[in-house]
DNA sequence: ATTACTGCAAACGCTTTGCAAATAT
DNA sequence: ATATTTGCAAAGCGTTTGCAGTAAT
């Protein structure tokens, strides 16, 4: 099964890249339906999916969320912020991260580790601040 | 609000904590069903939720799938298995993983972190093992 | 010409919620 | 007595799927 580059494979491409976020199915929908607007959520699924079996792009499962998709399909870690779950790459060189010889854990066999870091966002900070001022 | 302690809360308790394993609420509500069998799985999900909001169990809200509850609420990580799902406690001395002094990352302020690591348990390298030599 | 892909609508799996009745404090 | 909690059924949400038609190779 060879893919081809339909029109609507296209432009979800180009409008994740462009964007640059970690955006979800349906927020990607919303910019895609602006320029192609009969294109259908499932196509957007399916094409996110597709894309993402295909290495071209990443796919973020993070705890018990919805999913996101990631421009860079490279191996990096994320952080996301517990206000907005608005997710941010993580620089390559963050350290304390490298054990992947944690080896052989209780019998396991590692195939791979996530850190997923919690935060809140500089943006909700501004926010959280704004709030406590107005509460006075 | 106060909690009581219903006998399907204590039911649900007590089943989580002698099970000892990181089950799901439908999981849990096959065993809770047997002992109590008009529970519904609304009081199952309800009670998952406020035993983990007050302390009392732990919330593991891994990866796009299904959430599971722990038994033992405190701080620790986990190791689950890519092939089965199951989730296992991570020993507390698991070095390199005592970074939350990862400090202030892009803007960020971090107030925990998840670190999951994927692997094959042992049962499912055994099963393997055993494919592998069906297949020759 | 072939076969991957699309849009639509309907179904899916997990989880939450509104309600009136039941029960712990 | 009074609030919390229950069971039920229905709705919710994100996601997937079956289908017949459309379009890329």
């Amino acid at each position: 099964m060879q893919l081809r580059m339909t029109n609507q494979r296209e432009i979800i491409l180009r409008v994740l890249r462009s964007n640059k976020q970690h955006l979800t199915a349906d927020e990607l929908y919303d910019v895609v339906k602006k320029l192609m607007p009969r294109i259908s959520l499932a196509t957007v699924y399916r094409n996110l999916e597709i894309l993402s079996d295909a290495g071209m792009i990443g796919k973020l499962e993070i705890s018990g969320r919805q999913k996101r998709f990631d421009y860079d399909p490279s191996d990096h870690h994320h952080i996301y912020c517990a206000v907005c779950h608005r997710v941010d790459n993580l620089p390559d060189n963050c350290q304390g991260v490298k054990q992947k010889d944690l080896g052989r854990v209780r019998g396991y066999s590692v195939t791979g580790y996530r850190l997923e870091i919690v935060g809140i966002c500089p943006d909700c900070q501004a926010l959280e601040e704004k709030e406590k001022k107005g509460d006075e």
